[in-house]
DNA sequence: ATTAGGG
DNA sequence: CCCTAAT
């Protein structure tokens, strides 16, 4: 193979350098030995205070941190990550707990999770008549109750969470915390309250190590510093999230029906930051993977929960039938993509796609009680506790998933959304992303969400940033652009807050992104033209315009290559790489990693570059 | 902000 | 892809 050599660097003028940069090898290496065998005993020393530190610093809103946990961080900082559960903050798990369609899936979610099944409608009343969007439909239902003459009628008591807003976001961008909007006129707060309880029961149930704090959603402000102030820990922390988020997301809901509830997925501020400052500084676009044009506007559909608004009072009752009634019944939330240009009508015809993909992916009810599901249908009423004289303060019914993730054609999620690619023009539903239930619970002022005008349509190019941000969990901050969306009676409902963030959210992994054949190749040749090692070079040349590689992933990406040029093809994996692409690969690799040496050598015997000059 | 490397 | 040390 002939590698090419020296080129015209084009307009950029750019001149290889005879001498690339020394990639001082001794550099990383040096730091990686240095991480692992330098541990002294201060280092120890120092975690364990620092953690302690922290743990007491924020030991009322954080409880998280504790001193046997920093003695395994003392002990094993190399796991760090990994022991970092402890500081997993309810919200972030909450997050995790109600994505229902996997990746690439829709998550939904019922923000209120509650139907009102009425019993007509006689008892109840105020439940249902706020947020009805969509017809009154009655449902005759039968109960059989287990021979027992318990009465259903309890299952009234259920939630009147309508109060909820359908997502979760705080409008004040001084605080972090996650509102659950309280309407005065009705008793929201219990949503609230309902929800945090779920949460804690769900991390109970899913034994999620030690991270059972959902109570410390009273607090937010106080508790985030904690994270703030330490970025070791945050990292840590947004790490371990990552990875329960990641487990739940794609374990847990494929199995059973997760909820509908919200998706937690969070971006990785870092890298947006990262990626935005390259926006900036783009340059004459050289490839074309991405047509920058493809920005859109968001917008949210609302989420969808019900409420039992009647109850049977059927106690002591022979008769098992009982007249129920949902009067409300929306589809969970979910983010439409759509462009700005795109009309009033495909924008109903996207809705109604995303609602159908949902609707086909299969849907079922899922019944919550005292915040904790209820997974045996053959359970009598009576069996699960659904009866008279029980504990009935709390039965939410929940959307749940039937099918698997992936059933959601045209949706993903949002982070994974390619804004450039191909399909970029095609209207794709969203996961929208909320706070966790357990902040809810905290009291937070409706009013923001109250004020929002209804009419405000978020449309500006930065949209898809505000999205993203929108969809982190730290929605701490922010401004909420209020999308309006299709709602016939109007209503909370039909409004959804997106609230920007600025600040980046805490560790949300990207998306994975196979490389493509022609990003492949733009890659190959960049790094023939300018060597390895002026990645920032490369991506200018040839991934100018595509913000989702940023020159770290061509770095990276390149060294995956050499890999693969270097073992035999039955050990790939993947999208098969051309091997004549692979040989270019090697041979850049040589050449270039040749000419390094040559770098080094020259500097060693001082004789600068003499001899390659 | 970049680069190099380990994970 | 992520995370980090060293530039």
């Amino acid at each position: 193979m002939v590698v090419r050599k020296r080129l015209d660097y084009g307009s950029r003028g750019h001149q290889v350098p005879a001498m690339p940069r020394v990639p001082s090898s001794a550099r990383g290496k040096r730091s990686a030995r240095r991480k692992k065998d330098e541990m002294s005993p201060f280092d120890l020393l120092a975690t364990v205070a620092g953690t302690l530190l922290v743990d007491h610093e924020n030991s009322s809103n954080a409880p998280g941190i504790n001193a046997a946990a920093a003695l395994t961080y003392a002990r094993k900082r190399k796991s760090v990550k990994a022991e970092k559960c402890d500081d997993v903050p309810p919200l972030k798990s909450m997050a995790v707990e109600n994505c229902i369609a996997g990746s690439g899936g829709v998550c939904a979610s019922p923000r209120q999770p509650n139907i009102c099944l009425a019993e007509n409608s006689s008892t109840r009343n105020e439940c249902g008549s706020s947020r009805s969007l969509e017809a009154t439909n009655q449902v005759q239902v039968q109960r059989p109750l287990d021979g027992d003459t318990t009465a259903l009628y309890s299952l009234v008591s259920s939630v009147d969470l309508d109060g909820r807003p359908p997502a979760l976001v705080s409008s004040d961008s001084s605080s972090g915390v996650p509102l659950c909007i309280h309407d005065k006129d009705r008793n929201t707060s219990h949503l609230c309250h309902a929800e945090a309880r779920h949460a804690a029961d769900r991390d109970d149930d899913e034994n999620s190590s030690g991270c059972t704090h959902p109570c410390t959603a009273g607090n937010n402000k106080s508790y985030m510093p904690q994270y703030a102030g330490n970025s070791r820990i945050r990292k840590m922390f947004a790490s371990k999230i990552r990875k329960a988020a990641r487990n739940k997301m794609c374990g847990e809901m494929s199995n059973k029906g997760s909820k509908l509830n919200l998706c937690g997925k969070k971006i990785s501020t870092t890298r947006q930051r990262v990626q935005r400052a390259m926006f900036k500084r783009q340059k004459p676009v050289r490839r074309h993977f991405t047509p920058s044009s493809a920005k859109g506007i968001l917008t949210e559909a609302s989420g969808a929960s019900f409420s039992v608004e009647g109850q049977n009072p059927l106690c002591g009752s022979e008769d098992y039938n009982v007249k129920l009634r949902i009067k409300s019944f929306t589809i969970p939330e979910l983010f439409i993509e759509i462009p700005e240009n795109a009309t009033v009508g495909s924008l109903k015809r996207t809705v109604m796609d995303v609602v159908t993909s949902i609707i086909e992916s299969g849907l079922r009810v899922g019944v919550l009680l005292q915040g904790k599901s209820i997974q045996d249908d053959n359970k009598t009423l009576r069996q699960a506790r659904i009866c008279h004289g029980e504990n009935l303060e709390n039965i939410d019914f929940t959307l749940e998933c039937e099918a698997g993730q992936n059933s959601s054609p045209g949706v993903r999620i949002p982070e994974e959304m390619d804004f450039h690619g191909a399909d970029a023009m095609k209207p794709l539903a969203m996961v929208k992303c909320e706070e966790p239930f357990s902040e809810a619970k905290a009291g937070y002022n409706s009013q923001q969400r109250v004020q929002a005008s209804p009419h405000r349509v978020q449309s500006e190019h930065g949209s898809v940033h505000s999205l993203f941000e929108t969809t982190a969990h730290e929605a701490s901050a922010s401004s909420q652009a209020i999308v309006p969306v299709a709602s016939p009676s109007s209503e909370a409902l039909a409004i959804v807050p997106v609230c920007k963030s600025k600040r980046p959210a805490i560790g949300q992994r990207r998306i994975r992104r196979p490389f493509s054949l022609p990003e492949v190749e733009a890659l190959v040749e960049a790094v023939e033209q300018l060597g390895t090692g002026r990645w920032r070079d490369v991506k200018m040349l040839a991934f100018d315009n595509t913000d989702h590689r940023t020159y770290v992933d061509l770095k990276d990406k390149w060294k995956t290559l050499v890999h693969t040029a270097s073992i035999s093809p039955q050990q790939r994996r993947g999208e098969p790489v051309p091997q004549g692409l692979l040989d270019r690969v090697l041979a850049a690799q040589a050449y270039w990693s040749q000419q390094q040496q040559q770098v080094i050598s020259g500097k060693a015997s001082g004789q600068g570059c003499s001899s390659s000059c």
